[in-house]
DNA sequence: CGAGACCGTCGACACAGTGTTGATTTTTCT
DNA sequence: AGAAAAATCAACACTGTGTCGACGGTCTCG
């Protein structure tokens, strides 16, 4: 991996024709997804798609493994701004819940494919799991911080806010990636699912 | 693949020596999987470690992929006999819920790496992916079965007991999944947890 | 200007794994 | 025993991967 820097300060806008072929191919990387399953791609049909040759391919990522997970840290890193200011908590549990669930829909939306594709590959591409599991990790707190203002017991164990909050995690992320291989309408019903499921393992009823 | 016709009548118990084999080779599969991913697995591991030559395995099953479906079909049958008489219910809601969960925490237990490596591969091998899909949807009429009785409406819609229990499936697969990739008293946990939830969306507070 | 130093490119190769073929041996049935 | 069916495997063709070394472009500094 060239290590690029990308966040840094360097003197304004230099893309170098290197960094914009890079982008190129995770560009064509997430298109093809689209079409073919991330198995079924070769690195011959990303290589022909981003206009290069298969051995140039492997001067920017050493596999079509390493490309998805820049992909993927790319989308992570989008989606967690996206989120910026949503762990702070000026509004009611119950309003907390509701705007959670709706903005977990709408990423869902939008990023819907890459994550599934993300989640398929995290046992066989061990970063891409590293990065999910973090990703969960911060939804976890945030769904745990809520509960616990709801009024549930933080210690841990069983039924403590941690562990109620991870099997809500784990039921979101697995609702809507079912939801969002079947339909915009599913996704939105299952947004209105989770909302109900969670409030009330928060004990809270409408 | 040579269509044994497995269940047909066929003069008693003649495991023939070409049945056999192919019970060795799920079995050397099975025992593969302990310790090498799916992914990482070659045909040829599988031949020799069952002692024929790559070509012969071809015999019996067309791909590494075949065997697999072979493999998981058969749990999925063992664990459907050990969960017979299982929707039939003498019991309140409250134990059919406790006992439910147990039961699913000790399929884990015993076949939990089977159970993971199907997940992982369900939408690479549709045919893994729609023998789990049809699993779950007998599990998820279950526990709509159970919440009924326990006074969830069981209207269509997104909070209708159906919606429920599907979001309640999910958050069980996921939760048994990841506890049993860590250690058996996770699973004690996880079983505990998905049962206070169960309890909680089914509208029952001890 | 010209000599190095990178950056980027790619043809060609070695290799690993897959799936098939056809000839051959072994088992099974009568 | 002998024919039919079941099972075996060496050898081959093919696909995809990753690496190597040689080549051309461009930027820099003496």
């Amino acid at each position: 991996m060239p290590d690029r820097v990308k966040g840094s300060r360097r003197r304004s806008a230099a893309p170098s024709k290197g960094d914009l072929r890079e982008l190129k191919i995770l560009e064509v990387l997430e298109d093809l997804l689209a079409v073919k399953s991330f198995d079924a791609l070769t690195t011959n049909d990303i290589a022909e798609r981003a206009g290069l040759s298969r051995a140039s391919m492997y001067f920017y990522f050493s596999s079509k493994q390493e490309a998805l997970v820049a992909l993927f840290a790319k989308t992570v890193e989008t989606l967690r701004e996206k989120s910026r200011a949503a762990a702070d908590d000026p509004a009611a549990p119950r309003d907390a819940i509701a705007t959670a669930v709706n903005r977990t829909r709408d990423r869902w939306r939008e990023h819907g494919l890459m994550m599934r594709v993300a989640i398929d590959q995290s046992s066989a591409i061990p970063e891409v799991g590293a990065l999910w599991t973090k990703t969960a990790d911060i939804f976890i707190d945030a769904i745990a911080a809520i509960m616990v203002r709801a009024g549930v017991p933080a210690h841990e164990g069983p039924d403590g806010a941690r562990a109620l909050a991870r099997a809500v995690c784990w039921m979101i992320e697995r609702t809507f990636y079912h939801a969002s291989a079947d339909s915009p309408e599913a996704l939105d019903q299952a947004a209105e699912t989770c909302r109900v499921v969670w409030l009330r393992i928060a004990g809270l009823e409408p």
